[in-house]
Order: C-alpha cells, then structure tokens, then sequence
DNA sequence: AGCACGCCGACT
DNA sequence: GTCGGCGTGCTC
C-alpha cells in the first residue's frame, strides 16, 4: 500500500504532496490525518496523510515511522483545508498549518556529536563546547562550517523533531486472564474489569503496593491512554427567567436546530443574549451535542465562561493561556468530553466531536479577519455549519454592513433583543470643533465636554474617554526639511510614544528610539504632529488635576492583567477618569454619566471601504456604555458634523441605507467581490512592471472586471484591486497567473480580504 | 586548472 | 527548508 504524504515544508508555495510506501507492518495501522515522519530529499520530515491508495508510479521511498497514535485530522478539516485552497487561495501546506493548533506544530532540530575535538576551527570550536549540542534556527548560520566539519570527520549531525507539546498519556490499568491467589487480590483484580487510572484505583480503597505486585504477577496489565482534562459544571440552580424576547430567540433557533440556518442576534449589550446563549447550549447538551461560542478576547471569554459553568462542562481556548491548556481544551472539544467550547477567532478550526451550533459573538469586530486578510473567520464559521448542518448565530449590538445586507435579502434570519435591561434615555451631542477654535477654545476638549465631566466629578462619578489613536501622536515632522519618519518594513508613518520615547510602526511592531534630530537634515526642529490618547491623557491630568485618571491602550496592557485590573478599578469607582482606545468599546457594563469620544475625524478618513462602519460600530458602543441606571450623554467631537456617519447615529436604519448605496454606487461589498493582488519583486520597478502588465491583459480579455491601481503599497510591492460582480469567474485564471510569475522571480499574493483602497 | 560563490531546481 | 550541481569569475 502507498500513502500519498502532505510533507512539511513551511516556506516555499510550492507542490506539497509527495508518495511513500507504506511498509507491511504499518498497513491497517496508518490511516487517513495521522502524521509520520518521512524521509524528504536528505532530511527527515513531518507530513500529514492525505490518501492511502493502492497503486503508485512515483513512490520510492517509504514510511519511516508513524507520528501520531491517532489522525489529527479529520474530515471537517479537510475538506476545511481543501476550502482555504480553494477559496481563500492559500498553498496546501500554509492551511495545514492554519488548521493544526500551534501546540501540536513541530520544530526540527540539529543534535551535533563531536567526534574529532583538535579537528575544530573556530567559530564551531567555541559553539561545540560540549559533546552534543542540539541546533534550532541558529543553525543556518553555521551550515557550511557544519558540512566541512563533518566531511573531514570531526563531527557527525543528526536530525531530531521536536514536538512543543504532545498529548499527554497516563497509565490505565486492566485485569488479566491470570486470576491472582488471595481474596483481597481478587477483589482488586475483578474491579478492574475495565480500564481505570490510579487515582480511582486509590480512591476506591486499594493500595498503590498491591497494584503493583499485581502487575509483576502478571494478573494487571498497563495500557497508556491519554490523559484528558476534566471540566465540570459548578452545578448552580435554576437560571434565570426569560424575558419574551428571549424566549423567542431561544424558540426560534431551537426550531432549526438541526439544520444549516444562520441567524443575526442583534442586541445592545445587557440586553440578555448570554442568556440565550446558555439556554441554547443546554438545550443541545442533553442531546449530546458541543457548541462553539467565538469571541473576542481574555475579559470576554472569562465573561462568558462564568455565565455558563454553572450549568455547563465548558473549556476555553484563549491565545494567552499556556499551550498546555490550550491543547487540553482542544482535546476535550475534539473528543466530545465537553460541551461548550469558548475561543477567540484563533480557535475557530478546532475540531469537534459532534458540533451542534456555532455563536459568532461581537460579530462586527474587525479580528475576525486575520492578520493576513486571507482569511474572513466569519466565512471559515460559515462553512462549517454548512458543512456539520447545524445553525451559525452571529450575534453584536452594531451588525456588519454586509450581514445586514444578507439579513435584508433574507439571508439570515433577523432577531432583534431590544429591551434594555434597564430602561434609560441616552443623550447624544455633537460638539463641532471649528466652533470651539472660532470661539477660543484652543484645548482639545469641547466646552460641553468640559462642563459635562466637570458636573459628574462634582457629583462624585466618573466618565469614560474615548481617544482610539495610539501613542503621543501620530507621526513626527522635521519642520525645516519636511522629512517624516516612516517604517523600513511598511513604508508607513511611525507613531510617536513620548512615554517611552520612541517611535513605532502601527502596522508591523517595528520600532526605534526617538532622537529629537532629523534623519534626514540633521536639524533639532523635529516635533510632533497630531494627536494620540498619551497626549489626551496629559492634557486631561492638566485640566482635571484632582482626579484619579487612568489609560487603557495597548501599551498600558502589554503587561499581562492589567486591563483586567483597570477595568475592575474603575467599576469599583477607584478611577475617575479612565480614557481608552477602542479596547474599552467591548462588553463591560460601566454604570457612567458621561462618555466623551474624541479624535474619531482620522477614522473617518482612514482608507478603508470599512471605514464607515467602523467608526460607526465603534462609537454606537463606546456609547453604549454610558448610562445603565441614571441619565447618560454621550458626546461626540469633531471638525465633520455633516458626516452622515455622526449624523445617523440615533438612526440606526438610516445608516446601513446611506451606506449600502455609498457601496453600491462605489462598488464595494457586498454588491462586488474584492481581491487585491500583491506583486513584490527584487525591485520597484519590476514590481510596477508586472502589475501593470497584468492590468492591461485583465482589461482587454475581462471587461467584466474593475480594475483600481497599481499603487505602491508595502515596500517594493505594488498592488491592483480587482472588482468584480461574480467571484466565481476569479478562480480560474488565478492559478495561471501565479505560475506564470513564479518563473519571473516574482512573488504574487492574493488578498480576499483586503479592505485598504 | 582550482576553488569560491551564488543561483536554480529537485526532493516521492 | 536543504543540498547538490553547475556556471561564472577570480586567482595562482
């Protein structure tokens, strides 16, 4: 038998799936998803199984040995990679990689014996100081003195493959056929008429000692399981009532609960949907079937998480946690040994037993797209519930344009949770900054913000500031040559952080020191331009300098638990003022007079065809949190009061309209299909060339398609944008095109997901 | 001729 | 990702 092996090659794009043989004594053992280990060209490799046949005219070499016990990957993921492949236009080898959680990914490692110590020259006589030394990444730098040394015999190399976390085993033990002698042994021996782990053995009254004369005697043998991580229910009482709206939420999903159906929960926060999630998942418990809930990040999921486990087994996959606890949430999920599952967007491929409903919670957040814009995990959900048949449910308090679209046109099934909790009339002001300049104020803080913080911290309460921009401001300027600092990698403006002094790329992480010197000229008169939330900080301290501030941004919470902490602070009215980027938008209930939303004109201008919407969204919750049990405002600044995003903002209806016909006379989604094409060549210019090449011959063939570009985008890369009624017709040619640049030494990538235009 | 270096393609 | 083959070009 043959086995057709997905083998591991991380980088290069190319033909991944190579035919071993499978050596006798393997047959029947090795089946469909489990890894082996093959021997690939002069090194030894991981590969996944994706075929087993009988016949096989390239196969030369075979099996070395099996990987795993059991497939790690099943059907669902198949065909999820084979979707990626397809859809999403990624290599085969790169969504395998997607697919396969972190902590089961390996590592190949270089284990040097010294064998000829005087034969050593540096640099290798100084790295080899003891006998064996195990090589990770660092290797490539020394290969070539490597391969000298070894081929006049002063060392020998060895390939090893490290596994960052295996599935942990634990010994079961089992009776034999060989009945023991004395009565206390037997009474041992027939209780283990099946598989039990020592803890239980010792629970249930027998010793440790007897066990293990029993096994030298030949009367219990071991059997190695793996070890599974036991998550139980705190088993609380009834849950709460129901509200009708709830109840009809939670009938009308019950109804299609054994289908494919997709669902728009729409409701502002505290309006009950955990509820409704919890009733779904117990509904769907005592049928024996596991719900994913997709959420956003650690608050939320432990949010969530102590709503449920009260009366629910529920295990959570959080990107923070050890990859340990990760990988015993996945078994559980995979095994079936629990019945809810809550993840973050990275946890969306995790298998499971028999899935029963998918909950795409906050569904209007952009981290749902990941980080390469190759991948809507909205999209991978989707098709999974298409795949297992069961119902996806999205839920948000502010939908996405495009699902409310879906939801108009039938779609999805529209489920609106509205009374709010507690009943509270939110005001919204619009304060326009050309006024506050012409009348003198100079600061930036409005006059009725001003006076609105000032009134609530005389009554002793809090307010809760906006200011969704990084840093001190958003870029430096050299105000004799002009010249702004910008990323070496990206090519985008850097970030100024006075805190720390330094700046730094928005986009990729790079970062550098801050010299008040230009770069360019030599000039001290380099001086920040624009505002960012450190300086709205510093300004808030001046104006309010008795009250308790604090900030929440990402540098503030680079420290683990410390939003956490900021967050309980301020609920517990230890901060007066706490002012945060959009991470203080999401899912906490603050009980506050006064929200301030400030430096939102950026936004507004960022250049994205989401733009809209997300500004949107994220000041439709920002204001959401004001207000629970006493009277709230909610004011707004800006230099744009005409935008028609500001000005629907208490016309929900009014808004996705104005928008859908923006994107429609635009051609935007959801009327067209995007795809951005990235060329990178060894130089701009080839860069240009080809995407220009490549415009020409997309226009005269396909008139069917829109054509926006080339513009530079990254550095050395050019980009064309590609709109389209009908995705469909995109697939075919798309192949062509990257083997046809592949021979030009140029790399073509394909962006499903790219929203910058 | 002899060797160092870099690019290219094969790897089942 | 890794190695070997081959061509180029420099040096003795």
């Amino acid at each position: 038998m043959f086995a057709e092996v997905m083998v591991d090659l991380k980088t290069k794009e190319i033909q991944s799936s190579y035919d071993y043989i499978i050596p006798s004594d393997l047959e029947g053992f090795l089946k469909l998803g489990m890894r082996v280990v093959v021997p690939f060209g002069n090194m030894t490799r991981v590969g996944l199984i994706t075929k087993i046949k009988s016949e096989s005219l390239a196969a030369t070499k075979a099996i070395i040995e099996p990987f795993d016990m059991e497939p790690i990957v099943d059907k669902e993921l198949f065909h999820l990679i084979n979707y990626l492949e397809e859809e999403a236009m990624i290599p085969s080898v790169l969504a395998y990689h997607k697919v396969i959680p972190d902590a089961l990914s390996v590592e190949y490692q270089k284990v040097i014996r010294v064998m000829k110590r005087d034969g050593l020259k540096e640099p290798l006589k100084s790295l080899l100081i003891d006998d064996v030394v195990v090589f990770k990444k660092t290797w490539r730098k020394y290969s070539s003195a490597f391969q000298k040394a070894v081929s006049s015999g002063s060392i020998e190399i060895d390939e090893a493959i490290d596994q960052k976390r295996s599935i942990q085993t634990e010994n079961y033990y089992l009776k034999t056929t060989k009945v023991p002698q004395t009565q206390k042994q037997q009474a041992l021996w027939l209780y283990l008429n099946e598989p039990k782990r020592i803890e239980d053995i010792l629970d249930s009254g027998y010793s440790k000692q007897m066990v293990q004369t029993l096994v030298k005697m030949g009367s219990i043998s071991i059997q190695k399981q793996e070890k599974m991580v036991v998550f139980k229910p705190t088993y609380a009482e009834d849950s709460k009532a129901l509200t009708r709206e709830q109840k009809e939420a939670v009938l009308a999903i019950k109804e299609s609960l054994l289908k494919y159906e997709r669902f728009l929960l729409k409701g502002v926060s505290a309006s009950g949907k955990t509820e409704v999630f919890l009733q779904l998942c117990m509904e769907l418990s005592k049928k024996r079937k596991q719900a994913m809930i997709i959420t956003l990040d650690t608050a939320l999921i432990e949010q969530l998480r102590l709503y449920l486990n009260p009366f629910l087994s529920v295990a959570v996959i959080d990107p923070e946690d050890t990859l340990q606890s990760r990988l015993d949430s996945y078994r559980a999920a995979q095994t079936g040994y629990v019945d809810v599952l809550i993840t973050t967007p990275s946890g969306i491929f995790t298998p499971f037993k028999s899935l029963g409903i998918i909950i795409a919670d906050e569904a209007q957040d952009p981290s749902y797209i990941d980080y390469a814009k190759t991948i809507h995990g909205l999209d991978m959900l989707q098709e999974r519930a298409r795949y297992n048949n069961i119902p996806l449910v999205y839920a948000s308090a502010t939908p996405p344009v495009q699902l409310y679209y879906d939801a108009t046109l039938g779609k999805l099934r529209l489920i609106e949770l509205n009374e709010k909790v507690y009943q509270t009339k939110d005001q919204l002001q619009i304060v326009d900054m050309k006024k506050e300049l012409e009348n003198g104020n100079l600061s930036m803080l409005s006059k009725p913000l001003y006076d609105a913080i000032n009134r609530s911290l005389k009554d002793n309460k809090q307010a809760l500031i906006l200011a969704n921009r990084n840093g001190f401001a958003p870029y430096v300027l050299c105000r004799s040559c002009g010249h702004v600092p910008t990323c070496e990698r990206c090519d985008t403006t850097l970030t100024y952080f006075e805190n720390k002094r330094r700046l730094k790329c928005p986009h990729c992480g790079y970062q550098m020191k801050y010299e008040p010197k230009c770069m360019a000229c030599g000039s001290d008169k380099v001086r920040p331009v624009g505002m960012g939330i450190e300086q709205v900080e510093v300004q808030m301290k001046r104006t309010f300098p008795l009250a308790k501030i604090a900030r929440l941004d990402s540098e503030t919470t680079s420290k683990k638990g410390v939003y956490q902490a900021t967050i309980n602070a301020f609920k517990a009215k230890k901060i007066d003022i706490l002012i945060g980027t959009q991470m203080i938008s999401k899912g906490h209930d603050f009980d506050i007079p006064v929200v301030g939303i400030l430096l939102i004109d950026s936004m507004l201008k960022a250049p994205s065809y989401l733009a809209n919407e997300r500004c949107y969204q994220l000041i439709k919750q920002t204001m959401g949190r004001a207000g629970r049990k006493q009277a709230g405002v909610s004011i707004v600044q800006t230099y744009q009061t005409d935008h028609f995003v500001l000005k629907s903002l208490e016309d929900e209806i009014g808004f996705y309209e104005q928008e859908l016909n923006r994107r429609q006379i635009a051609h935007y989604p959801p009327y067209y299909q995007l795809l951005s094409i990235v060329f990178k060549g060894n130089s701009l210019d080839q860069a240009e060339r080809a995407a220009t090449k490549l415009k020409q011959q997309i226009i005269s063939r396909y008139s069917q398609y829109e054509v926006v570009g080339p513009s530079e985008s990254d550095i050395k890369t050019f980009k064309l944008m590609i709109k389209t009624g009908k995705r469909q017709d995109l697939k075919h040619w798309i192949q062509s095109i990257k083997q046809y640049y592949d021979k030009e030494n140029l790399s073509v990538r394909f962006y499903r997901y790219d929203d910058i235009v």
